[in-house]
DNA sequence: GTGAAAGCGCTAACAC
DNA sequence: GTGTTAGCGCTTTCAC
């Protein structure tokens, strides 16, 4: 309601309130004056107009809406018509401060700008998130917020109860967060990794990816492979870490990890400084490798002649740059569905536990090829590409 | 509130409920047990425990957190303590009902994930609104509809009052969104050029910015430019028409018109087949800017030896591919925050007419080159690029 | 199966 | 300046 009110809405509320205190005071059915300011007031219009065009109670029309029982079929149709006439719904907030559950997700990125629109991820989330939150009548509320100003933005909130769940993302190590929504009793689901058991976590199947990984880079003659990580402070790095360890154990390959630093004046000529023997790379982050693809011509490195390069995550970005890159698919629209019906099931007060969706698919395309061979140096030729433009290929992950 | 209520649920509402007889019935001042079940309990904080403890009456807090002037400052700094203390935030929803202002934008992007997904002006959208939101205290509502479910999903929001206000963006001619904001009586503001007085819309100051690109393209010795514009349904299409027609027939070059098939087995081929003597295109939309260099060589086409391309709107994605696009830069944030201001102007029931903000800059990068010599074919000698890594240069477009 | 009535937590007019 | 009170529109017992 505005603040400066003009004075046709000072005069319309102050009818509208003395039609109320008529009906009030005379104690009686329906006063008609009542019902003809609601319905033809350019206010919305009300259960209580809903209920007196259909010649039931208030509370009739709640019942329906709500789907509970006690409503005869047809008196149910009279109301749903009745509201269908008024192009009534249920108010939201009347809904929720009367105890009616609420339907809005929190999504709160505490990321700047430029790395949150960078990350292909995060569209292909919200586009995710948004079809499942529909078909429950939810709706998502999305915000960035400065790393320093995170835990006001869930406490503010969930205090005001502008929403009713949160998705956490990003999970850091020791992620503030999880003591932070278990304390505000907030129903949460996060995207990863497993941490606590109060907060269920849907993550992707990645226990065989770096497997199938360097089974591709093997197969190619790489004996030397090196992981580039984003951001250290992500809860999934170690992880991811630990599992390249073993799968390149495993397989006889030498493993290395490199640090991407974009502070560097040139953070790919630098990154590739930093190399070493290896000569195929497995990227953290799509848009970081597809910078790298991108540049390292221009300093002297042809992809995939030189180094070989995969990116964890897809998308449309990856198909851009040349060449191609390839890829770590991830079902990030099943783990959107999957964690919208974690969260329907909390906020329902059921239990819901972790989930595990399925694996990443390794998509090959251009930016991997055979390994170059020891003699040769940087100075390497500038091979013709075998095939430019050829097909992808794809190789499905098994589950486990 | 959960369907399925514990037994503790159950037994904790009861006593609450209890309470809050005993303190009806006694007419009293406030009843000791009432607190402690208030304060104590898992429920969030409401303004009378918030009052209680400030050892004020609710309206004193109501006032405070609504700044209202009739609190002196020593009873307004008791109650935020007690606030603070409790932890207490007034509740959205309460609030709502009660008239007080709604605090919720409401964003419906009528596209397919890929389309959304690919595009990234809404990452920039995005970002941009959130901050100045969170400035007012407001949320932002996204989702992504399908066309027909449009009109509905902004007819439940409103009808719901879950958003109080929206954002229109991707405009179509006869756009049937405008007639229906103003039916609902919802505050609406446009990203484009206005359409109608009902809706105010906030501009990109465009008038020159073909004027711009073809001085450019001339210096260069272009003489025939054509535009590809991607989605012919949207408002701003035949707008851009007219004046690339104007600003060519201005500067003596010859303009042509070609549509983006996106339906061809290969669109960019496809494209380049219809150019005719064309020898530089300017693309509405980025990413398909993005996809026509990247792949245009690998049809036999050098950009920018035998064609040059200007992307109209810029982000990261125009420096990731190679060559560098040449693009058109729009205010982006500009535009949010100023689409912000509008509407919350708007919705305090203040009128507020359209805006224009600032001009898109030319960032000439590497797609962009002398026209090539007419005698030269589609065999044109692969020519080294004059400098791969050139720095951008950035023409300012001066407003009008 | 239906309706009356008491709340939900807050705002705002008005009296003190 | 501060408190009282009557709503906001809905849900939900609990009688009928």
């Amino acid at each position: 309601m505005p603040r400066n009110v003009s004075a046709e809405e000072l005069v319309k509320r102050y009818t509208m309130r003395l039609a109320v205190n008529v009906y009030r005071f005379t104690l009686e059915g329906q006063p008609p004056s009542l019902g003809a300011v609601t319905e033809t007031s350019p206010k919305r219009a009300t259960i209580a107009a809903v209920a007196r065009r259909a010649g039931v109670s208030p509370s009739a029309v709640s019942h329906v809406f709500n789907g509970r029982p006690n409503v005869s079929a047809a008196t149910a149709e009279r109301i749903r018509q009745a509201a269908d006439e008024l192009n009534w719904r249920p108010n939201y907030a009347s809904r929720k401060v009367s105890g009616g559950g609420g339907r809005s997700l929190g999504l709160v990125i505490a990321r700047a700008s430029d790395t949150f629109g960078r990350d292909p991820f995060f569209m292909r989330l919200i586009a995710g998130l948004t079809e499942p939150l529909a078909d429950i009548g939810w709706s998502l509320s999305l915000t960035l917020v400065q790393a320093d100003e995170e835990e006001r933005v869930y406490r503010q909130w969930w205090g005001e109860q502008r929403v009713d769940a949160f998705l956490l993302v990003d999970v850091r190590t020791d992620d503030p967060r999880l003591a932070l929504v278990e304390q505000l009793g907030a129903p949460a689901v996060l995207l990863g990794a497993p941490i606590d058991d109060g907060v269920p976590a849907v993550t992707v199947q990645d226990d065989t990816a770096f497997a199938t990984v360097l089974g591709h880079l093997g197969e190619l003659g790489h004996v030397s492979v090196a992981r580039v990580a984003d951001a250290p402070g992500l809860a999934h790095t170690r992880a991811r870490d630990q599992r390249f360890s073993r799968a390149a154990a495993e397989q006889g390959i030498n493993a290395s990890f490199v640090a991407w630093d974009p502070t560097a004046d040139d953070p790919v000529a630098e990154l590739l400084g930093r190399l070493g023997a290896a000569t195929a790379i497995v990227v953290d982050n799509e848009s970081i490798a597809a910078e790298i693809v991108a540049h390292a011509p221009e300093v002297g490195v042809e992809v995939p002649e030189q180094l070989s390069v995969v990116a964890w995550e897809d998308s449309w970005v990856s198909t851009l740059v040349r060449p191609r890159l390839t890829a770590l698919d991830a079902p990030v629209e099943e783990s959107a569905r999957t964690a919208v019906a974690l969260l329907e099931r909390l906020v329902r007060g059921e239990d819901a536990g972790s989930r595990t969706v399925s694996g990443r698919r390794l998509v090959v395309r251009d930016s991997t090829g055979p390994a170059p061979a020891p003699a040769r140096s940087a100075s390497a030729p500038k091979a013709a590409r075998t095939s430019r433009t050829r097909s992808s290929q794809t190789h499905e992950e098994e589950g486990s």
